[in-house]
DNA sequence: CTGAAAGCGCTTACAG
DNA sequence: CTGAAAGCGCTTACAG
């Protein structure tokens, strides 16, 4: 298409400089430069630098697909997620990217949309292009991609997504984090604490929802009557619940713990339409910090970060190693969550 | 790793199977079985059946690095993009793998991230990997991404991104989606409307800017006072905005064109505080069509689309052509946005 | 209709 | 210290 520029520059078109090249300009033969390039074998140093010098000048650049051919490693990943507008997966697959980019290895980005076949023609493609491994990552922490992941004879890491029993997978500690949030609350005075989250049909909403009646309990408080309201994870239902926690008769809580931050900036936004302050009056927390919401918020949220970035990272990280043949135990790691103070709860004591 | 079942099943792990083997299984050449499951040359239908029957029986997935390195086309293309967290990005790449993944095309993700070192990084593990084409996207329509890709020797597209000179980009047209949305708002029958946008930065803002003032004036109205009010993309800016149209002493607006659906909330909630009705006292126009805040906004904003994954597509397909050494003609194309129409602006006359 | 051979562009024992 | 040769797993003229 593009023909111009006929020099023999490092970069534009034209056939491109091989190995071969590159030995004919040094003199040495195709074995010696290669070892030369690859710092493999011993040779004298002078061999060595002029091949470096040639391969320099003529802008030699190795062909990934024949050296992976013969290397028996394509230094290519895949990336299987049913995420498309990428709410919890683009920062884990951010994190992923980063950790392989790192160490060289490129990642095939694999959309499944929850469709079976497609999931399939994506592994497929997969492993003809031979991957070194793949990595399966998702929306939703419970739930399994639509595809057997199991015996592809190349290793599998699962991030943020239901994992297969024998495999390993790593997952953020929604326990830990909701305790995290309620323990916040009570450490600021809190007495009367409700829980506006998700639909009980999420895993999740049942793990935050036992740890924030473990924390009531260690710190002798009393469940409100409305204690958990289950709902959707929207700013709509975040409104409607704070109608039946504030507008109805009973004594209306001090601080509100939510499933995620939609439902705290409708909560908050309720609560300013009935007049109520927040944090004075009551203090509301958020859950996953999704800056767009979180920081939108008035007042901003003080929230709960599943650190997803990092979770990608380490998932990308041991995948390497398990490609290097590394032992590695299989099982769940569940990494820890974060903290993000901003302004809905009022401020630490400390700070 | 994992080495049970040492079965010949089509998967699980071995090592892989070679044409060879499929060769050797139905009794002919590797020659005559490659060109029996390529769909190559003449030979006796008989003949094509058995190979087929020893690569299904074997479970053979032919090794597409060979296949890539003898066919000099890897079927494989980069995606370069700087915009992590994919506001405008992620229905574009979604769109882009899309068309490709049905063409049997792979991608690979590379993220940027606006560092010109990571960018080159990138371009040269592409380039040593053998991508068929480079599509390049980004989250500024009026930047281009931090590095050279004017000569690579390979096709590049680009989407939704500053593009080089002579070559191909797909881009919204801006302009024309303006126009829909003002017009919609002059044919809902509202005379005195205002446009809050925002930075005079962004070249978006000069042409959306543009297209208001033609609609007013081929519409015959006036540009109120405070016609076009420049500020931040955020939902902090349309509350403010709002204050300086709604509560100053000149007569307010009935109409607000916003820049973007978070500007447009802004002032959606602001009027709300104000105690003005959206949209009988005024209606509220959006841009982007987020439909996270698009939908959320009480009451749910009409809005402007880009149309962005339809963009991506487009972008794909071309480069696909481009790739089969089709000629296309270089230069920027304009695609068209589309009306979507919610509640903030009330019930259009024929609806 | 089918196969032997060369080739894609590297790497890696193995000789010398 | 360096090179010839085989090999990675395919494809594709070219003979027969």
């Amino acid at each position: 298409m593009d023909q111009r520029s006929p020099r023999s520059a490092p970069k534009g078109p034209g056939r491109p400089v091989t190995l071969r090249d590159v030995a004919r300009a040094a003199g040495v033969s195709v074995a010696t430069a290669s070892k030369a390039l690859n710092d493999q074998g011993r040779m004298a140093d002078e061999t060595r630098e002029r091949v470096r010098q040639a391969a320099k000048t003529l802008g030699f650049r190795p062909n990934g697909l024949a050296q992976s051919l013969s290397r028996q490693r394509s230094f290519t990943v895949g990336l299987l997620t049913n995420d498309t507008y990428g709410r919890f997966t683009l920062p884990v697959m951010a994190g992923i990217a980063d950790a392989l980019v790192d160490n060289g290895v490129s990642v095939f980005l694999c959309n499944i949309e929850d469709d079976p076949r497609l999931a399939q023609t994506h592994v497929d493609a997969m492993l003809e292009k031979r991957v070194d491994g793949i990595i399966a990552s998702g929306k939703r922490i419970d739930r399994h991609l639509p595809v057997d992941l199991s015996n592809l004879g190349i290793p599998v890491i699962y991030a943020f997504t239901e994992p297969d029993p024998e495999s390993i997978g790593f997952v953020s500690d929604d326990e830990a984090g909701a305790r995290l949030a309620v323990e916040h609350l009570v450490r600021l005075g809190r007495r009367r604490i409700a829980h506006v989250t998700g639909p009980s049909s999420f895993r999740v909403v049942h793990q935050r929802a036992k740890a924030y009646r473990d924390v009531l309990r260690e710190a002798g408080l009393e469940e409100p009557e409305q204690g958990v309201l289950t709902g959707q994870w929207t700013e709509g239902w975040g409104h409607e619940a704070a109608g039946y926690l504030f507008d109805g008769i009973g004594r209306p809580p001090d601080a509100v713990f939510c499933g995620n931050d939609q439902i705290a900036r409708g909560v908050v936004d309720a609560l300013r339409e009935r007049g109520r302050r927040v944090p004075d009056d009551v203090a509301v927390i958020g859950f996953d910090n999704w800056e767009i919401v979180a920081a939108a918020t008035r007042p901003p949220l003080t929230t709960v970060d599943m650190n997803l970035k990092d979770l990608g990272r380490e998932a990308g990280l041991t995948l390497l190693q398990l490609v290097d043949r590394q032992p590695i135990e299989p099982g769940i790691r569940r990494l820890p969550c974060r903290l993000v103070v901003r302004q809905s709860c009022g401020t630490p004591p400390g700070g």
